[in-house]
DNA sequence: CCGGTAACCATACCGCCGTATCGCTTCAGG
DNA sequence: CCTGAAGCGATACGGCGGTATGGTTACCGG
């Protein structure tokens, strides 16, 4: 055996460097050239590690919606440590995926690009719907714990309150990466919407 | 002067093509050759009524835009002369916004792939802005009709729960694209979001 | 009826795209 | 220590993108 590089590392560099031109150029100009030069290395290296275009697409969408969706785990999860009300919590969390300031500006726009994307390409379409069923499946989960401590009404269904609460999340996002982040403010609207299923 | 040509009609007929062929193959897929074939014209001929492609994709948009903003004033307005209660009437309207069959999927595709491309493009992030504000003041003027006949408390911001209202249908519809319209009550998702400001 | 301008098409051009191929370098195993 | 497989880069290639250009057709005004 020659020569040995880890290949998650080298793999994780090159969809770190697509996710960064997808976010400050666009889509459209994404190209395995430029790639390559924001990464550092060569064309050729990428088509190594990557044996066309949609695996380079797909990895790099799969990297992107992993590392939030851990973020939001961990948080919901470290959450329930300190002793704030579901909905505080929630709220806090939710508000983290919302484009207000340059890090979550990036990434909002990855996830962005990786919905539109879905929209005309199966494979892609599968990382979006597990992103998504994972999120819902952590906010479901705080609302069956709320329903547990009295803090949501027993009659409500918690998976169609977590998507009512999401895609309000995901409206307001599109919402504020087209005005700016201080056109309105974000979180005052996000809040009702989440207290009128946390009614405790 | 020589042989006519009714502008409006032409340039219509290429936007109507370009839309088709971003909700049928994405926009990755679209290009001057395309829209010739599918508007059955010659490439030439996309030349002579654009100076280029971001004048096509600019009106393209705005006229996709336009349309479903008419779509959206005329049901508010008729929906004044029936009795029905505003909740309902704007619930209503809303849920014509969703991808749920074939006519909206490829309303929502071409407003979801002018949402992409505005994030890297300011001509189109006007277009897109002002489109967000005219259905902001359909929304807005609803609800502030409902303070006066009190169906809404008077105590909430007209502005900001339009945008909650317009938050959740917008992810709505993300989430209906991505799981098919059967995969959840979409509309049962955005009743309580609308009863939640209409409580009367 | 005829000159001229606009409508429209065909095609040529150049650049960038993704991909294929080849060559050089580096190092683990026998 | 030397051999060969893997890491990596340079470059070539075919295709398709948007755009430029020239020509042909159809029609209005005088």
């Amino acid at each position: 055996m020659p020569r040995v590089a880890d290949h998650d590392q080298r793999r994780a560099l090159l969809a770190r460097a697509f996710q960064r031109l997808l976010a400050t150029r666009g889509f459209a100009d994404v190209s395995f050239a430029r790639v390559a030069a924001e990464a550092g290395v060569s064309v050729g290296l990428i088509q190594h590690y990557f044996t066309d275009k949609d695996a380079l697409l797909r990895f790099a969408y799969e990297d992107a919606v992993n590392r939030m969706s851990d973020r939001v785990r961990v948080r919901v999860r470290n959450g329930e440590a300190a002793g704030l009300p579901f909905a505080d919590r929630l709220l806090d969390t939710l508000v983290e995926l919302l484009p207000l300031d340059a890090e979550r500006d990036v990434e909002y726009r990855v996830r962005q690009g990786l919905q539109a994307q879905a929209l005309h390409h199966p494979g892609l379409a599968d990382v979006a719907r597990r992103a998504g069923g994972d999120l819902l499946g952590y906010v479901r989960a705080v609302v069956e714990r709320g329903k547990e401590s009295g803090d949501v009404a027993p009659g409500v269904d918690a998976v169609l309150a977590a998507r009512a609460i999401l895609a309000t999340v995901q409206g307001l996002a599109d919402q504020v990466a087209l005005s700016g982040p201080d056109a309105f403010p974000a979180r005052d609207v996000l809040r009702p919407v989440v207290a009128a299923v946390f009614t405790g």
